[in-house]
DNA sequence: GCAGAACTTTACACACTCTTTACGTTCGCT
DNA sequence: AGCGAACGTAAAGAGTGTGTAAAGTTCTGC
């Protein structure tokens, strides 16, 4: 649920990392190089970098030092080998975290996760905490769904694809963003899953409302109507 | 900005598409069959690489799985239709992404930036959300078009020709251009679908407008009268 | 390690869309 | 005016996308 940036100058590694943390429902950027990876970090927001030392031209320390002159996104820095320079070097420079090759999967998950745990907390309640369109309401933090004022229970994904239709009401949503999106991955041909997922959100839906808000638009995608 | 190969045997189609990608600024050099494509992809060394899967002897998917022994070289691959989507998700080869025709340029040009990580200056999205000449309004987001406010129900095929036509509103559009933007494919001899969903265009905007906005240019194309 | 939930895939029916065919009309050229 | 090429469009059937039940697979909590 992260938006995170990857600066990592091997395109194959940083490949296999991107689309792991895709699977763990986290938005990857990518950059290849430390040049581009600082321009990315200055100009989005991202809520945790990924920043690899060994990078050609500007190294990660140099991207780190003249990133924190302006910004405090949350850095951890991915290390080659795991000595104590790096890693105390890499520290004063003002880095978050580090973790050195070779790491696991999981482990890098942990660590994100820890970073952004306790920036979550304030963040949840800036968002919008609650859409309602045509009767449905939708409750963010409290991830709950009221139709006509009685309550669905939906699955983790049903509620994510809610979510995303809702937030763009009005307006055509694509079953590739809804994969990419709810489900971390491009959408295979003959993947009906999506479909599925529409077509169990309706019916439950249905259980409490006539309208019919979740419109199919034939050979685009699914629109959440207004009103 | 970016050094690209374009390996695509269709010589029109590659020359339509090299045009294009050279007026945004991109230096692209032309392959016409998988064994010189390889042969240059090897050679020079490309930002992206453009790689068609229908070629004559040595297909695309050979030509990555030769490429990607020795280069790292990013890869989006052009499927049309009837092409077996399986091997690409299957197999694993390497590709970074690929583009299902029908593609516009517009969509191919983001992916390539997406790959290359520059930033595009002018989201498309944002440049016209909404065309609206001589009362008939184009919602790009939400897929409806509406005339003197009606709404008008249209295929998507009906309103991809009247989003381009109305795109270049006062131009003349080719049908070669629609059918290789709307349909993906070039326009044969005796085809007659561009003419047959013009027609069912012009018969449903009429519904509810006296105005003849979509008018024939007799041997050249159809154009979108403005006002 | 098991049971149940969640998710994906398969399968088939159905409705909508696209293309092709056929024939009539219009247009530009000589 | 006459001719041929390009265009307009009705109708049919070929093709494609979608809805959903049911079966299969993966995930998850105890």
């Amino acid at each position: 649920m992260s938006q995170l940036l990857l600066i990592e100058d091997d395109i194959e590694l940083s490949n296999l990392l991107c689309e792991y943390l895709q699977s763990q429902n986290h938005t990857v950027s990518q950059a290849f190089d430390g040049g581009s990876g600082l321009a990315m970090a200055k100009a989005d927001n991202f809520d945790v970098i990924l920043l690899d030392i060994m990078l050609p031209k500007l190294d990660g320390f140099e991207v780190l030092k003249q990133l924190r002159q302006t910004h405090l996104t949350p850095v951890i820095m991915l290390t080659a080998k795991g000595d104590d320079f790096d890693r105390i070097f890499g520290l004063e420079l003002g880095a978050d975290d580090y973790i050195s090759k070779p790491f696991n999967h999981r482990e890098l998950l942990a660590r994100i996760n820890a970073i952004t745990r306790r920036v979550e907390f304030v963040k949840q309640a800036e968002i919008a905490e609650i859409i309602e369109h045509n009767r449905v309401a939708l409750n963010m933090a409290a991830r709950t769904v009221h139709v006509n004022k009685a309550q669905l229970t939906l699955t983790g994904t049903e509620f994510a694809v809610l979510q995303l239709l809702m937030a763009q009401v009005g307006k055509v949503v694509t079953k590739e963003t809804i994969s990419q999106e709810v489900l971390g991955r491009r959408l295979a041909p003959f993947d009906r899953s999506i479909d599925m997922h529409v077509s169990n959100l309706r019916k439950k839906i249905a259980q409490y409302s006539d309208a019919n808000c979740i419109q199919t638009m034939r050979g685009s995608g699914y629109v959440f109507l207004a009103q």
